[in-house]
DNA sequence: TTTGCTACTTACATGCAAGTAAGTATCTTT
DNA sequence: AAAGATACTTACTTGCATGTAAGTAGCAAA
């Protein structure tokens, strides 16, 4: 399931349009909304900025392209494995996390929203609620069905206990900046627990 | 225990500098550190911009006062609290997210410290560590004795649960931008069950 | 072949935030 | 009363990021 943990920012079969997205996501995910510029990518694609401007007029643009493509992405990976045992569909939102801190990438594009949210454009605003409504439903719907299943056996609500996977793992990825990957895994295995899937004997 | 939520940022007999630091840190938590401009400030202050600059010659002077108050604001809370029932305690920790929610404080410093990391100038990282540190090892010590007195319950290691604490907490009170009080709530449902005091019967 | 579209470059305008240098008013100490 | 320190203001420089206007090179269709 789990591909590559290096992917490749750009591909050479990619039109500029779709490099500038990769490459912003990068950046946002590495500095966050406000501190990625347009030179970086300009930068790295050999072009001038104002080649960005071509495709995407303004930044809020560009920021909800990167938004929406990740959210898309979201999309694909969940509905490629949702044939697979439950536990393993959670364990892939948390291998998620676990690649974004190996490509020392210390923001998830949801949390570098809400941690710039009161300056974000609205229209960004609007598409990062999309994405986290995104997540959560589905994170919500996979613990229900677990739940009725047997597979998972946490007497919580699902709803709250949702509420706390997309708090804490955002939250780890950035806290894991100064405290190292121990304290992700750390993390990871409280998340883990709160499953009460069947210990392997 | 808990004082006034609305708590002016400033008062009459503070000094121009310690107002400079309680509005740099309203401003920091409302909009992060780098949306946050000495303008801002100046114009609360009736003050031009270069006054500050009189203060703290460079953002990140102002930057490393604001972090340094904030963790000696922490210590004092916990020194004065700390004869109190451990689950007072414990407690207490989770009134200071939901008061930040109150104030449309977004992020708590060592939040907006973490989600602007990366571009966060080096005598500031080391500040949020130190503030980081501070607030792990209280709680972890927290955690422990009760652990040890059997108010606390829990069976997982003390510092995998003050990991997800400080992760879950900041995070909560950043994606309760979007989602309303009612996450942050849930969220603090989830880690109070962590515990496992004894049930009021 | 000419018309037009796509994908850019060149060159520039704008605005803003950080920071600095020099001056002034007031209060403090000797 | 003189000297210095404190708390600012005025006026300015610098640099950078966003964004725009106008031009160009190449391919694509009519």
């Amino acid at each position: 399931m789990q591909v590559s943990i290096f992917v490749l920012p750009t591909q050479k079969n990619m039109t500029t349009k779709d490099k500038i997205i990769e490459l912003g996501r990068d950046y946002v995910q590495r500095l966050g909304y406000h501190s990625f510029k347009y030179q970086l990518i300009a930068n790295d694609l050999n072009i001038k900025n104002a080649a960005i401007h071509h495709y995407f007029p303004a930044k809020e643009d560009l920021g909800v392209a990167i938004i929406e493509k990740d959210r898309s992405d979201f999309k694909l990976l969940t509905e490629s494995i949702k044939k697979h045992p439950l536990k393993d569909q959670a364990e892939a939102l948390l291998t998620l996390y676990i690649n974004y801190y190996n490509q020392k990438k210390n923001l998830c594009i949801v949390g570098a929203c809400v941690s710039a949210f009161a300056e974000l454009p609205e229209k960004m605003a609007l598409a990062s609620q999309n994405h986290l409504e995104t997540i959560q439903t589905w994170l919500i719907n996979l613990l229900k069905q677990g739940q009725a299943s047997g597979e998972f056996r946490f007497k919580e609500k699902p709803e709250d206990l949702a509420a706390l996977w997309i708090s804490a793992l955002p939250g780890a990825l950035q806290s894991a900046q100064i405290k190292g990957e121990a304290h992700l895994m750390q993390v990871i295995t409280q998340l883990r627990q709160t499953l009460k899937t069947q210990q392997p004997t």
